[in-house]
DNA sequence: GGCAATATCACAGAATATTGGGATACACAA
DNA sequence: TTGTGTATCCCAATATTCTGTGATATTGCC
């Protein structure tokens, strides 16, 4: 198990080994000394929170079902949105669990994982559905540029940078504007922060 | 126990009630369904998720405080920022633990406000320090202005909505530029994201 | 009372952003 | 092959923001 809340950690190998046949072998606070472990020892499930920013635990469980693709990946988090979900599912883990969800819901989602199958807390997976179109995708180019608006670079220093025309910059913006439906540069940064293309800065999440 | 995490409350009702003297009466998924079940029964001690957005979970401290006194109420959150440990603390509430403690800090904390003191988490009470004077307070005129802003409103429209001079606006806007040494607004928007100013629309909170 | 902070308003030039029109090239898919 | 999307670049008019330098009135605090 990788959490950075040892209380879950703690809570739910309590709740697991006294409540299910399943044991928590580990616990972890970080992916890194999860791998470094793998090289060891290989649990049939490993359990992890997204914890963001970067979504580090997107990048191990690519990591870990790249590298031992018998061992099944199962995410607990408490992010709902697709915008996780789905990276999260592409990833190449079998589970999805919400914290909120019961005792009963993650024995379940451990059967079935470890049965062949996926599991995904019904209200994470009720938001794949619907923004599947609403969905905005920015290019490459589009998220450099959004990034650099948001650290407060003009059009000018934000072509210095990235070696391109202002002119670049500008269609880049535009487009930027037009595909987000924002009227000017202050509405963009706010919808780039919760379409999670920027970053705040200031860490939310305490690792 | 309060927490929308049900995973969260069966877990540390396992380990507090296998591994201390504690017992967890009740657990309730939000503040309302425990404030009316106060009213038939008393617990020692509280504990609560603050569950953003709209920090609940603060006024629900301040409910419970001012109604019963003699009830301890501790906090049990994830954020570290003093943007929630200060207002906590000022809610009447006795605790605040962060959910990576370990078993053995809960146990601390709840013998410590029982004791009638207070308990807050090392890494959260660090937070309480360094940022008192670079804290930077915006007056309710540059909030207002400032969440206009982020909405892609112009200098004009926002002048219009607030029945006031674009004069007054640019001036605002000027003042809260040079408070926060931003740049531009784009700048100021992310860094009102990052104070919590300006709220993404977007709930990055489950409930 | 005096001081500091806040909120309000004013003028004006320079810098940027926004928007309108284009263009070429490349990759990828129908 | 013919489109569609992406990335790059160009010109130019207009709107808005940014900055400097003021002002007055109110509020709260010592």
């Amino acid at each position: 198990m990788v959490d950075d809340h040892q209380l879950m950690s703690d809570g739910l190998r309590q709740v697991l080994e006294s409540g299910s046949r399943f044991r928590i072998e580990r616990t972890f606070t970080d992916g890194t000394h999860l791998l470094e472990a793998l090289r060891f020892e290989r649990p049939e499930i490993i359990i992890s929170d997204i914890s963001m920013p970067g979504m580090p635990g997107i990048e191990l469980a690519s990591d870990v079902t790249r590298l031992y693709p018998s061992t099944k990946f199962v995410f607990l988090t408490m992010h709902i949105s697709a915008d996780y979900v789905r990276p999260a599912m592409q990833s190449g883990a079998q589970g999805y669990l919400l914290k909120d969800s019961r005792v009963a819901d993650v024995v379940e989602a451990l059967e079935t994982v470890l049965a062949g199958g996926r599991y995904i807390s019904a209200r994470a997976a009720a938001s794949l559905l619907d923004p599947i179109e609403n969905r905005i995708a920015l290019t490459p180019r589009e998220k450099d540029v959004l990034v650099l608006l948001a650290k407060g670079a003009t059009t000018r220093e934000i072509a210095e940078k990235l070696m391109l025309s202002t002119n670049t910059i500008e269609s880049h913006r535009r487009n930027l504007l037009s595909k987000t439906s924002c009227v000017n540069t202050a509405e963009l940064i706010l919808w780039g922060v919760s379409e999670g293309y920027v970053q705040t800065g200031k860490q939310q999440w305490s690792k």
